[in-house]
DNA sequence: GCAGTGCTCGTTTTT
DNA sequence: CGAGCACTGC
């Protein structure tokens, strides 16, 4: 087939640029992933290896899809390497080792595991993990290493108060147990090759001689090591092509940096832009509707969509009395358009929080006859605890410097090594500076070791000895020693026996199919084998066949979930100020416009249908709230509902059968270009407001929330950024006022 | 060392 | 309201 072949004049410029820096600004639904394809195709077409050019995206499917789709173009050619940003660091780090001074056979840390981490490290430093929340601990290194800082580094800068002070001492101890562990955690893997770049001119040299065209995916949702990666990768040949739409950055909150899409051009001023605005999803009411609201945030880039698709019904806005009846009415929409023909697939529901989905969920299945549907993401089936385990085995049996699972495996199933034992173990392995592994075989010269204990550890190092004897070719087999050899299948009882039993079997087909993987791509020197490449495969992989609409379900996700997909008919529940925006948004106006861009992300999702539905009334946290916002006391409707140009939508009153107010303009959130702190009135009694910046001695920056009065005091409710929320009485905690930062 | 029972805490989560 | 988790008693 012809590479340029039904393009458009804006797709065909993108598709044939070659060299020197591209930005593609590619609307909601404007053949984003077609124009990438047909790119690669065309570089390779002109003669460029497969092996120079590098394709980047964020997830795994995405990666996945933009592999087939350039494989089904150019069938005879060797595929470029198209991957996860995380999957290729992991793998320059492998292969690059020795030059960076890495251990080839590193463990991944996942999120678990590094709380885990850092719950070690808080003990060793004697800090109490109440007082410092493992998780946010977590946040705030994971915010330094994407601003690549290492542990020295943000030590070294002086810190006045004493959050940041122990934050510093806490990312020092918790890389030091990293790096006893041979261990890398997700933040790591593109640390390392962004500094690697910058520290091994060998490293770099070696990349830039690889990889000689970069196409990045989702620009507008890097973060600054990803951007740092992007750009140092492209080098001086600067054969640098970035896709994506800020209009659908949706990760800030994760560390992604928007400007790095919006100052592209800054950062490359002879680059070529093209906007690609011709939507090939939607319909004109749909595309009008979103774009009504999109227009609202300020910090993006204008965008003229346009489509020729039909114009399309209005978009149906319906108020429900409480979250039960907007289930039902959920249900009741979903089945009209089935018995209109649509099929269950084709058909999506939206929501802002998980918690959402039990009343939905509920509905869906009390409906007569039930609707079929599917949560997307729910637990993944990676983080069930018996899945956990037995991987966790795998990875010591990989590496067993890996402190982090060998203690997560040393009493799994229980095998009396207790705490006692262990941290006898531990200490003794400290004092003669080995790994907790290598303390292992002296077990029995351990004096102040538990008398039954050392039994116990001399029998699970033979545990150990005998499953790292094993053949490490075949990953079912592996699996399935590991499962029965350490009595873990014998040690499952209770009612979820049967259960875990189940994701144990998963696990162990999981393996057989990755061995049928590896024996497919045998000519393939990248391609994942054997244990290592299993252990790398599943710690990069969250949902990997997470929804594929293989199944006629209708599925219901988050509106984070939903990025990247798209429906015949949409549903978007819960448009409640409160919810979307989600009040914890509230506070400044940059995630307000985050939170627009959700729901913009959702309403683009939508081919032929969206309803939009909200409540008068939620039950949250178990009590039932009625969202009011004291500015908006007519109804409890998202002010982004208001943005929606009147015409483009039918307002609907569920109970009533009658239309409710029509909202009124002008009355969101933020009005355009207006950039003024949400709710700001001065409390009389305390002097503070809410959303200002103020400084606790102890607890450091914090933000005011509320007010509320308990105990005839009046007390301000601040969220610190690293102890979280606090309820202080300003007359006695020493609360300073600070300029906004 | 382990199983039960209170207690807390509750946005989103590509890797 | 309900899940997950720390703490207590056996």
């Amino acid at each position: 087939m012809d590479i340029l072949e039904d393009l458009t004049p804006a797709q065909t410029e993108a598709v044939t640029h070659i060299d020197g820096p591209l930005l593609v600004l590619a609307g909601a639904g404007s053949g984003k992933t077609r124009v990438i394809t047909r790119r690669i195709a065309h570089l390779l077409s002109r003669g460029i290896p497969a092996g120079q050019v590098l394709a980047i995206t964020f997830t795994n499917k995405a990666a996945g899809e933009m592999r087939e789709r350039t494989e089904a173009l150019v069938p005879d050619a060797r595929p470029p390497l198209v991957t996860t940003f995380h999957s290729f660091c992991a793998r320059m780090l492998r292969q690059y080792a020795d030059v960076l001074d890495l251990d080839p056979k590193y463990t991944i840390y996942d999120t678990a595991d590094q709380k885990a981490a850092i719950k070690r490290a808080l003990g060793q430093l004697a800090l109490d993990p109440t007082h410092f929340d493992p998780g946010r601990c977590a946040e705030f290194i994971s915010r330094a290493k994407n601003r690549l800082q290492r542990a020295k580094h943000y030590a070294a800068s002086p810190r006045t108060d004493f959050w940041a002070k122990n934050l510093a001492r806490i990312y020092e101890a918790y890389e030091a147990i990293l790096a006893e562990s041979h261990a890398l955690d997700f933040d790591d893997l593109l640390l390392e090759v962004a500094l690697g770049m910058r520290e091994h001119p060998e490293f770099r040299a070696a990349l830039h001689e690889r990889f000689r065209y970069i196409l990045i995916d989702e620009y507008q949702d890097t973060n600054h090591a990803q951007y740092v990666i992007a750009r140092d990768l492209a080098g001086e040949r600067r054969n640098l092509c970035a896709t994506g739409d800020p209009d659908q950055s949706i990760y800030g909150w994760r560390g992604a940096q928007l400007s790095n899409i919006l100052d592209f051009e800054k950062d490359f001023p002879d680059a070529r832009v093209v906007r690609l605005e011709k939507n090939y999803r939607s319909t004109k009411t749909i595309l009008a509707a979103a774009d009504g609201v999109i227009r609202h945030n300020r910090d993006r880039k204008a965008k003229g969509l346009f489509t020729d698709n039909p114009e399309g019904d209005r978009l149906r806005v319906i108020l429900t009395d409480d979250e039960e009846a907007e289930a039902r009415t959920l249900a009741l929409r979903i089945r009209q358009l089935t018995d209109r023909g649509l099929a269950h697939r084709d058909i999506a529901v939206f929501v802002r929080t998980v918690a959402q989905t039990r009343a939905i969920e509920d509905a869906l299945r009390h409906a007569r006859p039930p609707i079929p549907y599917e949560v997307v993401r729910g637990t993944s089936f990676y983080e069930r605890k018996e899945v956990r385990d037995i991987l966790a085995y795998l990875e010591v049996i990989h590496n067993p410097h890996d402190e982090v699972n060998l203690r997560r495996i040393i009493n799994t199933p229980a095998r009396g090594i207790g705490e006692k034992t262990v941290e006898a173990l531990a200490a003794w392995a400290r004092r003669e500076g080995v790994s907790l592994f290598d303390a292992l075989p002296h077990a029995a010269d351990i004096a102040d070791l538990p008398t039954r204990g050392r039994g116990a550890l001399v029998a699970f190092l033979q545990l150990l000895d005998h499953l790292m004897q094993e053949p490490q070719d075949s990953l079912q087999h592996l699996i399935d020693t590991v499962i029965t050899e350490t009595g873990y299948a014998d040690s499952l009882q209770g009612d979820d026996a049967q259960e875990r039993q189940e994701n144990l079997n998963e696990l162990v087909t999981l393996g057989e199919a990755f061995d049928r993987d590896a024996a497919e791509h045998a000519d393939d020197p990248d391609a994942p084998r054997g244990l290592e490449g299993f252990l790398q495969t599943v710690c990069l992989t969250s949902d990997q066949d997470g929804y594929d609409g293989a199944l006629d379900r209708v599925p219901l996700m988050t509106l984070h979930a939903a990025k990247g997909l798209e429906f015949p008919a949409v549903f978007i529940a819960g448009c409640e100020d409160g919810l979307l925006p989600h009040a914890r948004s509230q506070e400044s106006p940059s995630d307000v416009e985050e939170e627009r861009r959700l729901f913009f992300v959702g309403m683009t999702r939508a081919r032929q249908f969206l309803t939009l539905t909200y409540a008068r009334y939620r039950r949250i946290r178990g009590r039932l709230e009625r969202h009011t916002a004291s500015r908006l006391e007519r109804h409890t409707a998202s002010p982004f509902l208001s943005e929606i140009p009147a015409e483009t939508a039918a307002l609907a009153d569920e109970r009533t059968g009658t239309s409710p107010a029509p909202f009124r303009e002008g009355r969101g959130y933020t009005a355009p270009g207006a950039d003024r702190t949400i709710r700001s009135e001065t409390d009389p009694e305390t002097g503070f407001a809410v959303g200002e910046v103020v400084r606790h001695p102890t607890y450091g920056l914090g933000r005011i929330l509320r007010f509320l009065t308990a105990g005839g005091r009046r007390m301000v409710r601040v969220r610190f950024n690293t102890v979280g929320e606090k309820t202080l009485d300003p007359e006695f905690a020493r609360l300073v006022k600070v300029a906004d930062v």
